[in-house]
RNA sequence: GCGCCCGUAGCUCAGCUGGAUAGAGCGUCUGCCUCCGGAGCAGAAGGUCGCGCGUUCGAAUCGCGCCGGGCGUACCA
């Protein structure tokens, strides 16, 4: 870690001073003692009057041969000078309290101190809070997304597309140059089954003639496919003398690979494999619908790619990958043709790479990509973000990639994340029973109950408002804080009504406290008690704003979400030029308010908070998680909110009060379009 | 059967590289709008952290064994 991310984070830099307190207090470093740099790390204290950061000491009793409580003691005695030099030097605020409680070392900075220190770090934009993190000079591959070209995403997707589009915007702040990419699954038979349905019930008509978007009028066609296909199994068994409801899972697979309907769709797949210019037509055609409904729904929720794979582009490659195995004696070929990896000796099972007819399966276009993505970026690492339902498909490909001695096989990483289920037993959500939970109705219906409680509850009143638009991002907002803030690894109970809940901890709570700030600060503009030039300003970088969705096809509609791209801009909402001022405010300009008065201890609850925001980008960008931010962020509102009950802003006892009022709420909206930005989710300044 | 993941308050979840009295939100109950935006604030009630054993000065966190749930275990993707 670099110095100048350690000066960024107040609790690694005081875990420094106090090292180097150790190190002259014992003799000898943590190093020297033989313990970690993690033996000593700051915490929070569970209570707040306990102090700002705590130091536990437990672990240098052993080395040391001295009960911790001592330890404790010891370093509180002997600490004074030497933070007062780091104070002095400005690596830390200085420290009012340095005291030892039991085995803990806990400190208090001086609350206006504390608050001048980190608003200081926001009003200049120093890096987290408005620039990346100092490059670390790793590159990763973020692929994301990977929907297939027959049928709309659903909720599962919502929940991949905003791990995906949330893990490139926080390892690009953590300083990681981020390429992210999506793979779509463009072959196969489930396309030719959407195709045939086409052929079948379709013909002649299209997405603007039944006035659907692109991806959903072929994902009609494929349930349509499901059914039709489920009344030939019925009438299958019923000729066999089966009751078409109990059939096992062997008879109903041989009922189904019976049925002219699957025949019909591999018949097409054959005819695609061989480059039959009618089905190639077809199929370009029917993508170029699909594509052109992905990039609307990319677009609304801010997803960019820098490159687009096609495994139909790349399962030429993975054959290739495979015979070059096969002569290299890594994998073998079956008297009936097909080609296997022997994997016995890792405790999993052979694993089929080329089918006896010389098709390929899943694995086999895998390989290839993964080939190809290395060849195009030569990047770090390449992290794969694929539902957990694949955990077997990724180990068994990196192990292959590694047996096939690939020099970057150790840096793919398969970001694995669970079900998203729906309440009162409505199961897993898939699209063949036609049982969906579309991604685009849902975002609608948001929009639609966001629109409402704005009406109903008399907001967005300003003047200049467009309510569609931000009715939709108060919707996202929801959605995308309720999905990112569980762990990637677990299942989510996915209940609508709990989602569209806009109170407590979620987004809109996160959002409204910023237009708040927006609000008062555009006030205090109006009233003459502040002029523009006190602002210090800050524009948000967007470093994905430029590379568009990457579809081969753009949309033709033009939602309400387009009026201003989604990302982490914030959305125009009242239009003069305070507004505009206000909106990419970070704080006041330093000589125009004293942060030294802010020794509330409301006031300093909120900069400890703002303070630790490096932290939780840290802790995510290591644990490839956006979670801890958007915890992080819901803290940081409430620790606002108590502020703001407590402590007047425009109405406090003097001017320089209401100014370092100002200056801590100002950073306080910039450190939450900051972080809202990182999860995808917009920041208005009214609503 | 075997493998991986999950199990924390009525519900949805944080906390998990071991550290102080296990935290939020929703829901329930009590208060707070002549006052900067009440999508808010203050407070109450609610927990043998699935169960057991172990390691440790110390376990929700680590290990082992159970129990419950999910996913996987296709010449599907």
């Amino acid at each position: 870690m670099s110095d100048a991310t350690k000066r960024q984070d107040l609790a690694l830099a005081t875990a420094d001073v106090v090292r180097d307190l150790l190190a002259t207090y014992a003799g000898s470093s943590l190093e020297e003692l033989g313990l970690p740099e993690g033996a000593l790390a700051a915490v929070r204290p569970p209570r707040p009057e306990m102090g700002d950061l705590a130091f536990p000491c437990f672990p240098l009793a052993k080395a040391l041969r001295k009960n911790p409580a001592q330890i404790a003691s010891e370093l509180a005695q002997a600490a004074p000078p030497h933070l007062a030099a780091a104070a002095a030097a400005g690596s830390i605020p200085p420290v009012a309290g340095c005291v030892a409680a039991g085995p803990y070392l806990n400190l208090t900075f001086e609350p206006g101190s504390l608050a001048g220190f980190v608003l200081g770090q926001i009003s200049s934009g120093q890096a987290p809070y408005g620039a990346a993190l100092p490059p670390t000079g790793r590159s990763t591959m973020v692929e994301y997304s990977a929907p297939n070209t027959n049928k709309p995403m659903h909720v599962g997707h919502v929940r991949n597309n905003l791990l995906g589009l949330s893990l490139c915007r926080i390892l690009e702040a953590a300083g990681e140059e981020v390429i992210p990419v999506n793979l779509v699954n463009d072959r196969g038979v489930h396309i030719t089954k959407s195709m045939l349905a086409y052929q079948k019930w379709g013909a002649g008509k299209t997405p603007e003639s039944e006035g659907q978007k692109g991806d959903h009028f072929v994902g009609k066609l494929y349930v349509r496919f499901g059914m039709e296909l489920a009344r030939e199994k019925a009438a299958l068994a019923e000729e066999a003398g089966l009751d078409p409801q109990k059939l096992d899972k062997e008879k109903d697979r041989e009922l189904e690979d019976r049925a002219p309907l699957t025949l019909g769709a591999r018949a097409l797949l054959r005819k695609w494999e061989q480059g039959d210019p009618e089905v190639r037509a077809l199929w370009e055609r029917m993508n170029r619908w699909v594509y052109s409904g992905f990039d609307e729904t990319y677009h609304r929720l801010g997803c960019t790619f820098r490159k687009w794979y096609f495994e139909s582009n790349t399962y030429q490659l993975g054959k290739k990958i495979i015979d070059e195995g096969v002569t290299r004696g890594l994998f073998h070929r079956h008297p009936d043709g097909s080609i296997w990896a022997h994997l016995e000796d890792e405790g999993l099972k052979d694993k089929i790479l080329i089918r006896s007819d010389g098709t390929s399966v899943y694995i086999t276009q895998d390989l290839g990509t993964a080939v190809l993505k290395f060849e195009d970026f030569d990047m770090d690492r390449s992290v794969y973000v694929v539902a957990s339902e694949q955990n077997l498909h990724f180990r068994i490909l990196f192990r292959l990639l590694r047996q096939l001695e690939m020099p970057w096989a150790a840096g793919c990483v398969h970001l694995s994340y669970g079900m998203v289920n729906l309440p009162h037993g409505q199961g897993k959500l898939k699209s063949r029973e036609g049982r969906t939970a579309d991604a685009d109705a849902l975002l609608n219906e948001l929009a639609t109950i966001a629109h409402r409680k704005a009406v109903e509850g008399g907001y967005a009143t300003e003047a200049g408002i467009d309510l569609d638009a931000l009715a939709d991002i108060i919707g996202q907002g929801a959605l995308k804080m309720y999905l990112l803030q569980v762990g990637a690894e677990k299942d989510i109970q996915f209940d609508p009504d709990a989602t569209l809940d806009f109170e407590g901890d979620t987004g809109p709570a996160v959002q409204y406290s910023h237009a708040r700030i927006c609000s008062i600060a555009r006030k205090a503009l109006a009233k003459g008690m502040l002029a523009a030039g006190d602002l210090a300003s800050w524009a948000l970088p967007d470093p994905f704003a430029d590379l568009g969705t990457g579809s081969p096809v753009r949309a033709p509609a033009e939602g309400p979400w387009r009026k201003a791209p989604s990302g982490g801009a914030a959305q125009p909402a009242a239009g003069d030029a305070a507004a505009a001022a206000v909106r990419s405010a970070v704080g006041l300009r330093p000589d125009r308010a004293d942060p030294a008065l802010l020794v509330r201890e409301e006031e300093r609850r909120v900069s400890l908070e703002l303070a630790s925001f490096p932290a939780a980008l840290r802790q995510a960008a290591a644990q490839l998680s956006p979670s801890p931010v958007a915890a992080h962020l819901l803290e940081l509102t409430k620790a606002y909110a108590r502020f703001y009950h407590a402590c007047p802003v425009l109405r406090a006892e003097s001017q320089e009060l209401m100014r370092a009022r100002l200056h801590l709420s100002l950073a306080v909206a910039a450190t939450l379009r900051r972080g809202l930005s990182l999860l995808g989710i917009q920041a208005p300044d009214a609503m």
